[in-house]
RNA sequence: GUGGGUGUAGCUCAGCUGGUGGUAGCACCUGGUUGUGACCCAGGAGGUCGUGGGUUCAAGUCCCAUCACUCACCCCA
């Protein structure tokens, strides 16, 4: 019986990690651009940390966690939580009272796997701490719309406000009274919604609930002053970035800790993993977890979801150049190969080299296959009359290369022709 | 946790109403005169047909079970 890897956990095989690495550096890119500073943290930490931070009551808590249960230690679901942990821990917010901080890892959830949805996901993170500025809301959806533009992702953008500790009980009150009316038109998850997460109701799949959710009030409607105020200078400061963006009126969050801004980058080519980002504000969650009264806003970008879209176009990647690739022809020739070889290497240059023995055909090709730049090719004569031929696997050109001195003086001579 | 679909070479897949596993494509190796890649040609290697039962003279094919993968629901990035 052969070893597989778990059900869910996939391996990165080397070339899906090209297109990993350009996700990887486009986000750091992008978030450096917008002066965010990298932060990583454990994966495992205190199983209370998640269950206080993501609510006792939401399915990532009651049975998705990888939990050591003899020592009350959880495998992160999320990175928000560690990452104000993190925060919290080493008085971050004293040292700047604006933290903006992003982590790129991985992240374990035990639900069923399925297309761009494994137990261990990687997210890129990003959140500001410390500030309440509806500006800073706009700037990270702004950011976000951003990287996945250069990356030719096309998303549409969705927001929504989910109000705050003083409008929000009021909302999920009418709202329950609108969902008692029709008890029986919805289906069977949003009667069990209704007492979990009544909210929820909003966003059922279900065309049925759908409509009859079309008339359902609408939270933009119940804000507070406050929360009213802050919704409308979050949408004037997308506008005045030229963030295209539209209101949803339905969208929620399965996290507790979320209030006011929401808000989700949605493809359509993802089948039912609809989001590529999400994230939110969070103004009470720094305190909830001991930390002092600042507020917070971040999101996360799913990087399986994103590597789909960009293999679903077929985004192609140059792999990594040989400059120049040996080729010794025979026992002694290969011997001397190798030990240029090192050299070359020591001068920076990327090289490649055959080991079996093989015939200088069979070198050639590997060296084609490789996309080797040139080619050294060393014969045992020629290496007796202190010469060798470089040929240039573009242009076809063959030079003569004297190989009389040492390696170090061969290396200087070859990086000049490589260039 | 609940449903559907699929398991044949490293990968993508043919294989009909049961009758000897495919000259299939990609990838790999060796050749196509002396020491030169791509294109082309020839050859080669690679498989307990997911696993275990059952029906049958005979099972990749039919039945049952099981495992894995996958898509969807729940939930979520």
């Amino acid at each position: 019986m052969k070893i597989m890897a778990l059900n869910g956990f996939k391996d990165i095989v080397p070339s899906e990690v090209e297109l990993w690495r350009k996700v990887e550096n486009t986000g750091r890119d992008i978030f450096s651009r917008f002066n965010f500073s990298e932060i990583r943290m454990p994966i495992l930490e205190k199983t209370e940390l998640f269950a206080r931070s993501i609510g006792e009551a939401t399915d990532i808590v009651e049975k998705e966690m990888y939990t050591f249960v003899d020592k009350q230690i959880t495998m992160r679901p999320e990175a928000t939580a560690s990452l104000l942990r993190a925060y919290i821990q080493h008085g971050l917010y004293v040292q700047k009272p604006v933290q903006r901080l992003f982590t790129i890892g991985p992240m374990f959830r035990h639900e069923r796997p399925q297309k761009g949805r494994l137990r261990q996901f990687h997210q890129m993170d990003i959140e500001v701490l410390g500030t309440p500025n509806p500006r800073v809301d706009a700037e990270l959806m702004a950011m976000g719309a951003m990287l996945l533009e250069e990356l030719g992702i096309p998303v549409s953008l969705e927001m929504n406000s989910l109000g705050c500790p003083v409008c929000r009980p009021g909302f999920r009150e009418i709202l329950l009274t609108f969902i008692a009316d029709r008890k029986n038109e919805l289906c069977d998850d949003c009667n069990r919604r209704s007492t979990t997460n009544p909210l929820r109701v909003l966003d059922c799949k279900n065309p049925k609930c759908r409509e009859q959710v079309e008339e359902a009030p609408s939270i933009q409607k119940h804000l507070c002053n406050d929360c009213d105020d802050h919704f409308a200078s979050v949408q004037k400061g997308l506008d005045s970035l030229n963030v295209q963006y539209s209101l949803n009126k339905f969208m929620v969050r399965g996290l507790d800790y979320y209030t006011r801004t929401t808000f989700e980058f949605i493809t359509s080519d993802l089948g039912a993993q609809a989001a590529v980002g999400a994230g939110g504000r969070y103004d009470g969650l720094v305190e909830k977890l001991g930390g002092p009264k600042v507020p917070g806003i971040g999101f996360a970008l799913g990087m399986e979801r994103l590597v789909l879209l960009l293999q679903q176009q077929e985004v192609k990647i140059d792999s990594a150049k040989v400059d120049l690739f040996v080729a010794g022809l025979g026992e002694k020739a290969s011997e001397f190969a190798f030990s240029l070889a090192h050299t070359l290497r020591q001068n920076s240059l990327n090289i490649a080299m055959d080991y079996e023995g093989r015939s200088l055909k069979s070198q050639m090709k590997q060296a084609n296959k490789l996309n080797a730049r040139f080619v050294l090719i060393i014969g045992e004569n020629e290496l007796e009359q202190g010469h060798a031929v470089l040929k240039n696997m573009q242009t076809q050109e063959q030079q003569d290369i004297e190989i009389h001195s040492d390696n170090k003086e061969i290396a200087s001579s070859l990086l000049l022709r490589c260039q």
